[in-house]
DNA sequence: GTCTATACACGGATAGAC
DNA sequence: GTCTATCCGTGTATAGAC
């Protein structure tokens, strides 16, 4: 097998691996058996398991990159809100695991740590200009700090919506349930800030993403 | 030295090493050397390692309990929220391995699951109430199902708010800024439903928390 | 690039003396 | 109740043949 396809096969494997177990239920050998290559192999192509782990988590970055660009000039409405959540969410769904798992991996792989903070910065500073745009705009009712505080709500809604499902008990995470209903939730943040008739719009959205 | 001391000294000492390196990274070993003891003592007083991180999570339960009774018949106004927000971050921050390792423990661990289960239910129903008798108060302008979805929110909030400042990149964890930050936070979850004087005065709460 | 075999360290946990 | 000694399993990672 090429290079670059056993490569590919031990990150794909490793996904699921951890997605299902958690990263610290999963060893190396575990990957090696499940991927069918020999312990050795799997060296060859990382230099250890937080090298897979790292690797994992620069393609999650590329997954949610299109959520952080910001058209310039384009007047925000708010479905660009909720169209973002989504696919965040479902970016975050596919990479559970490092979400389940984070402040471990967090506190024990340097870049990836760098790398998070990059990223909870830019998603802030996006939540905070999509916020600052819908006031502009006259949709939404708020004032400047309350607006940075409203952000990091959402932000801490955002980061943790999968471990908070599964402590809460909630089983069906593999399905798009707890993910919608999650992105539900993250709306109804939003919801007491907005004028009418986008408050009603966003009211009927966050239903029917419940399914009711 | 006497039975129950020697196994106070190891809790003490556990969660301490926990709470600084976090429970994965902690060894039964590190432990008793940390305690002064040998290994074969600590498992005289201890089934096994697991069975440390569930003793202290019912300590923390007894920490917590007080803020989830309800006065039956007192009229709870909004200092009543912050009040029980304050001494459960205390609580929390005591502990704060628990909300660090949160889903490797609730999966590892099946008895903490299940008082974790119970104890996030009480907490969700306390706020239901409480947010329930601002309404009936005239104090807080909110439907039901929207009293619900706020209710879920700042248990998320609750929950997460020790993980989101360390993967923030927020030092001070130790002392009590970020506790002070955080219950100003989920204070302001409930700002944009709140009338006058109300509004004001938690704004002003939020502000001196914040140390402004 | 991939394999087999294995070194090496570590952590959980127990046995048995005191 | 506490100690010392140690077993055992597991996981990371490497060496060296193919």
């Amino acid at each position: 097998m090429a290079r670059r396809d056993t490569r590919e096969l031990v990150l794909a494997t490793s996904l699921a691996l951890f997605n299902e177990l958690g990263e610290a239920n999963v060893s190396t050998n575990l990957i090696a058996i499940e991927a069918d290559i020999s312990p050795g192999n799997l060296y060859y192509h990382f230099r250890n398991k937080d090298d897979i782990a790292l690797e994992l988590f620069k393609r999650y970055l590329l997954h949610v990159q299109p959520t952080l660009e910001l058209e310039e000039g384009a007047t925000h409405e708010v479905e660009d809100l909720w169209l973002r959540l989504h696919l965040v969410f479902e970016a975050m769904g596919r990479f559970r695991f490092l979400f389940r798992d984070l402040s471990d991996l967090y506190s024990r792989i340097k870049n990836l740590r760098r790398a998070l903070n990059g990223l909870l910065e830019r998603q802030r500073a996006t939540l905070i200009t999509l916020i600052s745009d819908l006031r502009k705009n006259g949709v939404m009712h708020v004032n400047e700090h309350d607006g940075v505080m409203l952000a990091d709500n959402m932000l801490l809604a955002m980061t943790y919506w999968i471990p908070y499902a599964e402590v809460r008990g909630d089983p069906g995470l593999a399905d798009g349930k707890v993910l919608s209903a999650s992105v539900s939730r993250v709306l109804h943040l939003v919801l007491p800030y907005l004028r009418e008739p986008e408050a009603s719009q966003v009211r009927a959205l966050a239903q029917t993403y419940r399914g009711e």
